[in-house]
DNA sequence: CCGGTCCTTTGACTAGAGTCAAAGAATGAC
DNA sequence: GTCATTCTTTGACTCTAGTCAAAGGACCGG
């Protein structure tokens, strides 16, 4: 994971860095912001997408966006004069601020989103059609790849919050997909997961956690794996993978050799990654409701 | 080729466009003028890249970065107060003004370099190597894909001096590839690839001719492939294989039913391009001191 | 109800990016 | 030599983007 980047790849990298910024960066400015500055643009279009039906607070936004707060409220300011947007109070807390596209925001997004789509459509046109799905395939590879990688995987105390707010989505998620349902009280308690017993380690996009995973012992020198969860927006990814490796490198940073992970029938996804991950199935450890598959996996330094 | 693009396709390119435009392009241009103007190190980078030995002209800098005269001229000043580049006067024609870098700026663009590297080895030391693979191998697709897209390919004159110019190059081309060297009497005259005789057509990147082909009437219905070349940059693209489907297509328009074409025994993978393309070996149907291999494809329209 | 904290607004700036027009120096065609 | 053209320089602007600090209203815990 941590080998050193060749510099083979780091010059694609930049090649194809280069190429991009030059062909669709500049291009993709001067369209958006065709007659209005580029901050409101980009604002506009943060407000419809993020935005909710109450619309979104200006407190949000400027986190999203990384904004000055002085900056923001002029500019907000600016697309209320023009009829664009809409600003309330917040129902519960007077502090807050909520913006709201009108509908000749709404208009505004809808045109923005035309011109993107006119943008796309012309490169794409010069291509023939079978290249034209090589370039988007290679294009839906290279976006994936680039939120994994941007994403970290950090050791988290269990009683955290982040901890917490994934656990309970986890649970959730299996009470939707176990026909018997799942009860919650089969969650790790957090002191089996901390200090010497364990390790909980949550994943974060962009400071949103987006996944977590659970190592606790099982016997000296053997682990378990528990509670390895994605969230929905970011499956697909490859992030388990990543968060099982991390999981399997703090067992061997504690010398345990052997670690171990059941799983539900339901769950064939699952089941099929432990495979590919190098798992191998056995017979059952320990008795939990809602086991029916057992894995194991001998770790090498 | 001019089939409409499909929505799925654009949903991706957008996809992708925001992922990069958010995660790489911003932190690109903070990095790369962390203690100067953007428009500054894009400034010296271009010296740096296009520059020749002499330097390179004010006059060219501004058309390839698509400044205004005077903006240029106020930044390159600044550049040459803080000691990174030199002014000159053109050897030639005095109201060209030639930029070179000086020492320190060389030291600023390897500077520069560092940084862009840094950014790059950052975004891939958050993968595992094989998956930095996959992702510099989706780049380098995306990158040859969107450069084939940008450049077009357009019927020219075969007098104009764009013609004239691939044509050049294009002899030089064969006469080091053959072993019997190449004579220039051997091209084809303008006259037989114009008007209703045939046609002479110009693959542009950015306004600079890269490639080049011809198409003239061989009998009545069929036509004749001649002097398809693709400039050295702009190899491996698949450049020659559009230039080859816009030559048929412009057969195809005059109802010419079957076109045909030779090759130099030592141009194989222009062997394999044109079988790859659909065409098929077939017996001489001339006489050309250069010719070996002759083929045919019949056209549907 | 008091003090600290949170969110927004306002005023006062700075710097970068870019535009436009006028003027000056060279060049090239006639 | 003259005139139109081509490049560059200069002056005078505009607009966006962004920063910083002060101030005021709202909320929350004690």
């Amino acid at each position: 994971m941590t080998e050193s980047v060749s510099t083979e790849h780091v010059a694609a990298f930049r090649r194809f860095n280069r190429c991009f910024t030059r062909r669709i960066g500049v291009l993709n400015d001067h369209y958006l912001g065709q007659d209005r500055p580029l901050g409101e643009a980009r604002l506009l279009f943060e407000i419809a997408t993020a935005g909710g039906p109450d619309g979104i607070s200006l407190r949000e936004l400027r986190t999203r966006l990384g904004l000055d707060a002085g900056y923001l409220s002029r500019m907000t300011k600016r697309l209320q004069g023009r009829g664009m947007v809409v600003l309330s109070a917040h129902p519960e807390d007077n502090r807050l601020r909520m913006a709201r596209l009108t509908p000749a925001g709404h208009a505004e997004v809808k045109e923005q989103n035309r011109r993107a789509d006119a943008l796309a459509t012309g490169v794409l046109e010069g291509l023939a059609p079978d290249l034209r799905a090589q370039l988007t395939d290679a294009m839906t590879t290279a976006a994936r790849l680039l939120r994994l990688a941007a994403i970290t995987v950090k050791p988290v105390d269990a009683h955290a919050p982040d901890a917490r707010t994934c656990l309970d989505a986890y649970a959730d998620d299996l009470d939707a997909r176990f026909p018997e349902g799942f009860d919650r009280s089969d969650l790790v308690a957090p002191e089996k997961v901390s200090g010497e017993a364990g390790a909980f380690f949550v994943a974060y996009e962009e400071d949103r956690p987006v996944g977590c995973g659970a190592l606790r012992r099982l016997t000296p020198g053997a682990g378990e794996i528990k509670h390895v969860w994605v969230h929905p927006d970011a499956r697909r990814l490859g992030l388990a993978r990543r968060i099982l490796q991390t999981l399997e490198a703090e067992a061997l940073r504690r010398s345990w050799t052997v670690v171990r992970l059941d799983t539900h029938a339901t769950l064939s996804e699952a089941q099929t990654m432990y495979r590919a991950c190098g798992y191998t199935e056995i017979p059952a450890y320990g008795e939990h409701v809602y086991a029916s598959h057992w894995f194991e996996k001998r770790l090498a330094p």
